[in-house]
Parts: C-alpha cells; structure tokens; sequence
RNA sequence: GCCGCCUUAGCUCAGUCGGUAGAGCAUCUCACUCGUAAUGAGAAGGUCGUCGGUUCGAUUCCGACAGGCGGCUCCA
C-alpha cells in the first residue's frame, strides 16, 4: 500500500502510451482496493469509461472513477450481472441471454431459461456467484466486427437481435446499451487467472471491474417475469435481481433499509394498527377502514376541509355513477373505457317475444370527478364575477385496474379524490396557478411532508386531444408557475393525459423514497366538450379555462404514505388515540378515569387501560400501538393529584399536576405538531 | 392482463412421504395488584381458500377459480 494520501479525484493522470491504465493509477497513488478505490478510470479526452487493463494508444489524461460513486457502483453491479449470467449458463445449460444492465440499487439480468427459476435456484446461483468470485477470473475486452459476433453468439437469439440493433440502442429496449451502446462491438470474455483459459463470454460494451474477485458484497434478491424488450407483445423472460455495493457495509446498510421499508409497509401496518382491511368478500382493490383508520382519515379530511374553506372553495357533492352520455361528451369512454368498469345496463324492457319494447341505457362507475363538476358549472349562466370558481369534493371514483398491478391503498380500484375543479378566466390562470401551488405545497408541509421536487408532464402527440397552440399556452403557464416556486423542475415528456398538461408535486419520505403527491393541470378542452361559458365584463361569452387539481392524489393513498412516513407512529394530532391512562394498580383506574375525562371534554382521544394486565404489559401494548402520550398513574401520583407521562420514545416526565398535564396535551394537539412529543420538549413548540 | 411463488385458528407460522392437525401471540375465565416494553394457570378457537378430478380414503397429488405477494406491461 502507497503511504501517499488519495489525489483530489480532479487531478487529472497522464497514462503513458502502452501502460495500463491500471499502472499508472499505482504510480499516482491512487488506491486500488476499498470503497474509495478506483475500479475504472474515465478518459478525459473522450468522457469515456475505461477498465483499468486500458492501454491508450496514444498517452491519456484519465481521473480515476472509485468504487462509492454512482458511476463506481454501476460498474460493480453491471460486473456482478454477467457473474449471474455465467452462474445461470453453469447451472441451466442452454439458457439464452437477454440483458444484464445496472439499475437504482442494484442489477438485473434477463434470462430465457426452460423453466423458471425457483426460490431454491436462487440460493444455488448465488452459492455459485460467490465460487466465481472467489475464482478471480479476468474481465477481459476484445473487439470483434459484426459479422464475427454473429457467428460467434449464433445461439443466443435475443443477443443477434440486439446486434441488429447497435447504435439506436436507446430506443431498443431500457438497458439494452449496456450491451451494444458504442459503435464498435466488444465482448467481454471472463479468463481463468492461472491458465488464461476463457471460461464464459459475453456480448457488453463495458466497462468492468479487473476481476470478479474485485466485486466487494452481493446478494441476489428476486426473480419475476419481464417483457423481452419491455413490450407486452414480446415473450416474456425470467428476470433475476440482486444487489451490490462497494462494501460489506453499505451492502448490509441497504438490505437493513429495504428491511425497514417492510417494517413501514402500511399494508402490514394497517393490520397490525387495525386500521383498514381488504375484505375477499368486497374483491381486490377495495377497502374497508376500521374505527381506528376512520379517525385518521376524518383527521385528514377535516382539516383539509377547513383549509379550503379558508381558500375560498365551494363543497360541491356528486353521484358515483352516470349514464354513459357524460362520459362520451368527456371524451373518457374514448380513451379511458379500458380502465373503467364495464357498464352496467338499466331500464330495458322486452316483449314476451323478446324484442326490445324499451331501449335500455348504459350506466358507468365514475373514473374522475370532473364531467360531474363541469354540469355543476354549467347549470346555469356563470358571470365572470363569479371566477375564480373553485369547485371541492371529497369525490370516489372506480377504476377497474388490472389485477397485477393493484398494492394495498396506493393502486386501489376504489378511492376517494380530494378534488377540485378551477374555472377562470385566461388572465386569471397564472396568478391561480401559483396561488395553487403555494396552497399545494403549504397544505402539505402542515401534516409533515416538506422535502419536494416538481415534474412537468406534456404532451403525448398519440394519446392527446386539442390544438397545438393551447396545448403551448397551457404547458407555459405551468412551466413559469413551477420556476416561481424555486424547486427542483423534472421533465417528463408525454407523461400528459389526453385533455391536458400536469405538474406533479413529488414529496420524498422519512427515509428517503419519493411519491407523486399533488398534481396540477390545464384544460382547455374539457370546457369545449361541454360548452362552458361565461359572461364577461363587455357582455360577450367566454370559455373559462379549467385547472383540475387533486391534493392528495387519492384520500388512501396520502394515507398509506403517511403511515409509512410516520411508520405508524401518526402525529399527535393524527393518532387514533391520542393518549393512554395506565393505573399502577386497580386503584387508580377511577382516579385516571377522572383525568380522561377532563381530556375528552376537549376532544381528546383518550383510553383508560382497566385490564387484567400487568402495567409493564399495559405499557408494552401502548407503545406497539404508538399511542403518543402514555399518562401512568400510581398511588403516589393519585396522593399528589399529578400524573406521570411516558413518551413514545421511552422518556418520561413524572409528577405533573393534572391540570398541567391536560393543557400540555390539549396544546400539543392543537398546535398539529408533526414530531413525536417528548420529556425534552414537554410543552411549547418543538 | 402476463410470469413465478403463496393460501393451515383472529394474527405469525409448524406439520401430515395420502389415513381429517399443532405452537406462540391475540381472545375468554380464574388467580395475582405489581412504578415505566410480555405474571401465572386454564378454556375456547380450524369442514387446512373455493370448486372439481384421481383414490378405498385428499388438508396433502392434479386442474380450474378466487385472494395475496414479487416483478413486467399499464396508471386519467
């Protein structure tokens, strides 16, 4: 090892003509092994990526590229692939290669295997990924035309295709230019360290690691099904997941994450809280909230009510279901039928002979709010005094969503919108525009989100209505509205629905994953379909441009985002119950009986645990069910007229007079605090 | 919708190489009255997801369906 200290990673490195890249980092000084070694290098006369058995033709400028970098780890994940790649053709002789690219986290390689793989197959390709490791072979580039690669992986179909495919690769499949991204083709062929023997190759443009030895922690995590290509219309291959990092600890550092990622899954949460459920009887996709869930939710709503109230927001109520007129004026049936429920048909009548005396009348579940809004509207003449008109509702629409893809309450078939509807007038949208966003991003920072990026979704040319030009105006109007908000802005090309452009506000969790929150859109057309008009200021008749806009996105999904935030341990303010009286002895119970009844006289959700349990047990309960404040009261306590708390991290505060210990609750509800009340804050504001 | 895996008590899971099942927690009863995350004893609880097939016999093997999980495609 080199005493020298690691060079800045932008002191470039001159790596002379016919040296390996490998050498001259030696020579520098740069490490070699270890998370902040290098495990390739880029040349900074071309930007490109090189391995580190690189030898330049001509003398280089290379920085080296360490192991904790995105780029570092990609080239790990991507080499860790082709030792899946090489285990799977050990082990199931005659499986055919797809593609093996590096993604967040980790990898994937697709496979065409003749059966799929098993749990247990797992198992055994990992064991045989740590014996390829431990082996050592050599990453090994060659180059090889065309014509040669043709022949040379003449059994491997999807591999021929991608070959047909070099270039354009971007466009061919995602990951696919892991594969044939360059112009030049090269294979990478895995060498025995000793022999030099080629045990395994493969077609990659690279870069990889010098040797499977230098993967540092992997593990492989699940197989599934994947579309060859990513289209519907391909065969499906079998897909194998696994990870790896720069190091046994961050390898262990993410698994431990992905672990707590299970621990806040609301699914498993709202079970164990006894917060909602997804009855069999009801079908998929459709949920029940129980008592404790219904709090939350009404929690939610009622605030989110009064906050619109205070908008200047009118509550409108809509029906669940419609004739299937609504939806043809909408344009819905025309791009949406798939993902509705099919309709269902009504007041038919028939002769005895059969022949239809009466022409029935389809009746459709509702996927969206806004054609209903749009008659409220519409039912009678609207003056341009009247706008802004901002239309609320907590309104519940179904969508009939494929089977595969429905999770818990984030894809549900049912769900309830908190939706509104914006008519104004063309001068007015970009001041409502901004207001929105303000309200959007205010409203959710008060129940605890506060870490956001925008995305800005446009036009998808195929799957659109409308002309060019108000399809202009409307994506402008959302663009400068998003830069006045000063946040991070993310394209997203096509990602529009048919009637017009959306702003998305993503909210990233307490342990940093991300979530479409709020969206915001523009429509112009939607007021044309159904002839919305306005008369204004000079006597003429306008068309309001309409802002659809929902906050939540949908009721349960923000809810099961915020359990898994909180992981269960909602806000004071939130919480199904808010606090529990824990007697030391049965003594106590009418003596905390007394106290929650001062608590409840303000609308404090409070319990007294009057069971046959011990108090350690009472405690333990309270604290898997995390309720904020725990209020212990023994004999001592009684004697004094005091109480003692005990937070939801283990602190405690004993002694309190009671009428202290109510206002402290009662404020500390009130104030909606979003932290977890502690002995070190017992009172004021966190 | 597609591919794979899964479905046994309210929950988490054992188990039966085909002869109708067991634990922990929860529930109920009794005893205990205890100062900050599990007191003890007892009871009750399952037509082994549903339907069909094979079999003398199916919870177990096969098939279909339903539901769940992981992906893919989709997501107004």
């Amino acid at each position: 090892m080199s005493a020298a200290p690691a060079p800045a990673v932008t002191a470039p490195i001159r790596v002379p003509a016919g040296t390996t890249a490998e050498q001259a980092l030696k020579d520098a000084g740069v490490p070699l092994k270890g998370p902040d070694g290098a495990v390739v290098v880029r040349d900074l006369g071309t930007g490109d990526l090189r391995d580190l058995a690189w030898v330049p033709g001509d003398d280089a400028e290379v920085e080296p590229v360490v192991a904790a970098s995105p780029e570092g780890r990609a080239v790990i994940r991507h080499s860790t692939a082709h030792v899946l790649a090489q285990a799977v053709q050990d082990l199931f002789p005659g499986t055919r290669l797809g593609i093996g690219p590096p993604v967040e986290n980790g990898f994937y390689y697709d496979f065409d295997p003749e059966k799929p793989f098993t749990p247990e197959d797992l198992q055994a390709l990992e064991k045989r990924m740590q014996q390829i490791v431990r082996a050592g072979q050599r990453f090994s580039r060659r180059e090889i035309g065309d014509d040669d690669a043709r022949a040379e992986l003449a059994h491997e179909p999807y591999k021929l295709e991608l070959i047909g495919l070099k270039g354009g690769a971007g466009d061919a499949a995602e990951g696919a230019d892991v594969e044939v991204g360059g112009a030049q083709l090269t294979m990478y062929d895995n060498l025995d360290p000793r022999t030099g023997e080629r045990l395994w190759t493969d077609l990659c443009r690279g870069p990889h690691l010098p040797r499977t030895s230098s993967i540092p922690a992997f593990s492989l995590t699940r197989s599934a099904a994947a579309y060859w290509r990513g289209s519907e219309k391909n065969p499906q291959l079998q897909r194998v997941y696994g990870t790896a990092w720069e190091s046994r600890d961050a390898h262990k550092a993410y698994l431990e994450q992905v672990a707590e990622a299970e621990r806040r899954d609301h699914r498993r949460l709202g079970a164990e809280l006894d917060l909602f459920s997804f009855p069999d009887e009801i079908g998929s996709g459709l949920a029940v909230f129980h008592p404790k869930g219904g709090v939350v939710r009404r929690e939610l709503e009622a605030y989110s009510r009064q906050r619109h109230e205070e908008g200047g927001y009118s509550f409108v109520n809509t029906p669940h279901i419609t004739k299937g007129r609504l939806f043809e004026i909408s344009g819905h049936l025309d791009w949406y039928a798939e993902g509705m429920y099919p309709p269902m048909q009504l007041d038919e009548e028939r002769d005895a002979d059969g022949t239809v005396r009466r022409q029935g009348q389809d009746y459709y579940l509702k996927p969206m709010n806004c054609p209903m809004h749009n008659l409220v509207f519409g039912s009678r003449g609207r003056s341009y005094r009247e706008l802004p008109l901002r239309l609320f509702e907590f309104g519940t629409v179904y969508r009939y969503e494929k089977s595969g893809v429905i999770h818990g309450l984030t894809r549900a078939r049912g769900f309830t919108q908190d939706d509104a509807h914006i008519y104004c007038t063309p001068e007015q949208m970009g001041g409502e525009l901004r207001g929105l966003l303000d309200f959007v991003l205010g409203l959710l920072a008060d129940y605890g989100l506060s870490d956001f990026y925008l995305e800005l979704s446009t036009r998808n040319p195929e799957k659109s209505v409308g002309s060019d030009e108000s399809w202009e105006v409307a994506t402008e109007a959302l663009r400068r509205a998003a830069l006045d908000s000063g946040l991070e802005l993310v394209p997203d090309p096509g990602g529009a629905a048919f009637y017009g452009p959306k702003i998305s506000v993503q909210a990233r969790d307490a342990i940093g994953r991300s979530w479409q929150m709020s969206t915001i859109q523009v429509d112009f057309n939607l007021p044309e379909r159904f002839g919305l008009e306005y008369t204004a200021a000079d006597g003429s008749r306008q068309r309001p441009v309409m802002l659809h806009r929902a906050l939540f996105g949908s009721i349960e999904r923000f809810f099961a985002v915020l359990t898994e935030h909180y992981a269960g341990a909602f806000p004071a303010w939130l919480a199904p119950v808010q606090v529990v009286g824990i007697p030391v002895t049965d003594d106590q119970v009418g003596y905390l009986t007394d106290v929650a009844l001062r608590l409840r006289e303000h609308g404090i959700r409070v319990e007294v645990d009057d069971s046959d349990d011990r108090m350690q047990k009472k405690i333990r309960n309270a604290s898997k069910q995390k309720v904020p404040f725990v209020l212990i009261a023994g004999a001592t306590d009684a004697e004094a007229g005091a109480v003692s708390f005990r937070y939801r991290d283990g602190s405690q505060r004993n002694g309190v007079p009671v009428a202290e210990a109510v206002d402290a609750v009662v404020a500390w509800v009130r104030a909606r605090h979003n932290a977890d009340p502690t002995a070190d804050v017992p009172q004021g504001t966190p």
